[in-house]
DNA sequence: GTTGAGCGTT
């Protein structure tokens, strides 16, 4: 089973491969998002990381939540659903 | 600097 997770409080340097990097060594990543604001283009600090087995998405979690990355100190837990944009 | 996006119909 897959989960997602949800990294935050990244530097705005941090790149996507860096995040995939980190968790792939806990199991597959399925894929990863590093969000910005759609708007003004800025990044906003977090991501998305999709996870082939929830047992090692939680490992990761737990290994990588609050630790030091890119010279700040990440917090990783599960990700809430998104909520789908009102649009119809 | 902390919980996503896209597409004009998924």
């Amino acid at each position: 089973m897959s989960k997602n997770i949800y990294v935050g409080n990244l530097a705005w340097s941090t790149s996507e491969t860096e995040i995939r990097d980190a968790f792939a060594a806990h199991g597959e990543v399925t894929s990863v998002k590093l969000i910005e604001d759609r708007e003004t283009g800025r990044p906003r600090g977090f991501g998305f990381v999709e996870m082939s087995n929830d047992s090692d998405a939680l490992a990761a979690i737990g290994d990588l939540d609050g630790k030091d990355f890119g010279g700040r100190n990440i917090k990783v837990n599960e990700a809430k659903p998104r909520v789908e944009r009102p649009r119809w």
